[in-house]
DNA sequence: ATGAAAGCGCTAACAC
DNA sequence: GTGTTAGCGCTTTCAT
């Protein structure tokens, strides 16, 4: 086996220049002699070598993936939309969880200067988003999910400050009053959430309960569950929870404490995971674009790869909100 | 920027080997020259160019993941489990889709033997596993939830039959006798299933019905729907599901005929997926331990490379069957 | 339309 | 313990 140029030249009986000429399709060829040396690669079974080729061309041909951890169904769906643009454009992708493990991180980074990959996609934790130097970097980035502070790279990010309003909106539509949140204290994202929720309840002049704790479900249900235990008075009339992740924890925290399970608390977050849909009742969710994130994210890669120059720009995608049975209309006004 | 190890030599006043040396750990260096080339490496910002590395070491340090879809949960995991797994061992990852398209499959495994990889992690399809010739390829494969017929590569796989019959003793014990089986038709797995499920029943001279289907929500869905419309003493009094997806098409489906859903059928399956937990009652399925399979699958691999002559292996795993509340026990006998 | 030859950046003999 | 040098397999001028 390992076979090079050379061996497909002299079985074609041509120049390794030609050869490499039919293989990257690129320069001129007499059809005749194309054919020969393509089927003296299909004969031979020879593969051009990947390392020569980008070493001595400099096209890497390879786009970088960073996310905190792909399990997240948000950075799954992600995932295949960039393999999917990839594979069109003929680009392999590099796989990376980072766990928002700061040294996973920097690692990851220094991995992509080395690969000298065309670009990445890249969801940085919030200390990452802050501190990130798009200029430090010989490939451009698309930041997805969180943004960097004021344009130091292109982004594809939800409307978060929005989304969170209009869940607050349908809560207090639906006569829910004493509303309490609960946010990702990880993310940009989470503290965006955060306003957009603050924002709405103080145009209503209702009370605020929010908190920030480390996404994942076990926070949320060590939180939600104290939440519910606390005084009659006292306790939220309606959850939202700002990630799949703590909505999750929410849910089962609710499920635990009673039998039937968002009877007399309403539920909202964000997220259109599998589960909100196929419980029952469905819980109301901001469904995000997710496939549409990654492929704009792509989109806004190949973009900057063709003007380097472009300033940067930050693409806003608005979230949908998907209204089930978990934000009933409150049968009976209890609160303010 | 774009340094190469020359500078760093210069600026450190070292030859370039002694860099090498540093760079790669390997090979005598006086730990105050190693100082020196490091601080120089930090200082100016330098970068080891990964593809001229590899060129010359021969060691691409990549491994190649090939699944049908990331989206699959099972897959998602998998995934997951491959790339801490990579991390640990400072191998990188290129994440392949392949949708069960044997033109994106073939395209991704020619990819693989472009990149020289290390090895590769593969879910093959049903054709694509009984076509499959190791020799065919320099690197080891490891096949993951399908394995290619008799040993010709290592395989980490479900113990399907067992698996599948236990499902059905299940069912039977707690007093169901129509019992239905929906199967993909498109993997070796599915087969399986399909085998475990058919003996255990003959082993209980019940009836069989099972189908093989597009592995996708629809196809169960319209399939389960169909059964469910048909006269009542033809219909099943309990559904099987080969995989995650085609659980939730036949759960759907049973959701749509009735507002009491599950109370007349039994519902069980493959794939301990978020929801089949979340939904009241829940789904009795096998769960797979699916990031153990990534993890073995890595073992494996990483065992081949030590020794290629070594003996080709296969992992069979066992499944933990999860009874939840859509296998009650039948109330009264309708049937045999 | 085709070929000869230089060299991408690194590692690994080999010499000292 | 350190340096010199050949060459990994390819693409790309530059000639012809």
């Amino acid at each position: 086996m390992n076979l090079r140029i050379k061996d497909v030249a002299e079985a074609a009986g041509v120049s390794v220049t030609t050869v490499s000429r039919v293989l990257s399709n690129n320069g001129p060829v007499r059809d005749t002699v194309r054919q020969r040396v393509l089927s003296a690669i299909e004969q031979l079974g020879y593969r051009p070598n990947a390392a020569a080729r980008r070493l001595r061309s400099g096209d890497t041909a390879t786009i970088g993936l960073i996310v905190s951890d792909v399990r997240n169904p948000f950075f799954t769906e992600v995932s295949r939309a960039v393999e999917d643009a990839a594979y069109q454009q003929g680009l392999r992708v590099i796989l990376c969880n980072t766990d928002e493990n700061p040294e996973k991180e920097a690692m990851y980074l220094r991995l992509m200067e080395e690969e000298r990959v065309t670009g990445v996609i890249y969801s940085p934790t919030h200390d990452a988003a802050q501190r990130f130097k798009a200029q430090a970097y010989d490939f451009p980035v698309v930041m997805i999910d969180r943004a960097a502070p004021a344009g130091s790279a292109d982004a594809v990010v939800l409307d978060n400050r929005d989304a969170s309003a209009r869940l607050v909106e349908h809560l207090v539509e639906r006569g829910y009053r004493r509303i309490a949140g609960l946010f990702g204290n990880a993310s940009t994202t989470g503290r965006e959430r955060h306003e957009g929720f603050m924002d709405a309840l103080r145009r209503h002049d209702l009370p605020a309960q929010a908190e920030f704790v480390e996404p994942n479900p076990e926070s949320a249900l060590l939180h939600v569950g104290a939440w519910l235990a606390g005084e009659p008075a006292a306790r939220p009339d309606a959850i939202v929870a700002s990630n799949g992740l703590l909505l999750l924890g929410a849910y089962r925290a609710m499920r635990a404490r009673s039998t039937t399970p968002l009877a007399d608390v309403a539920l909202a977050g964000f997220d259109n995971d599998a589960w909100t849909e196929l419980v029952s009742p469905g819980v109301t969710v901001i469904a995000q674009p997710v496939y549409e994130i990654g492929k704009n994210a792509m989109q806004l890669l190949t973009q900057r790869l063709a003007d380097p120059s472009m300033s940067t720009r930050t693409l806003v995608l608005p979230g949908e909100l998907v209204i089930r049975g978990s934000t009933e209309r409150r049968a009976v006004l209890a609160g303010g």
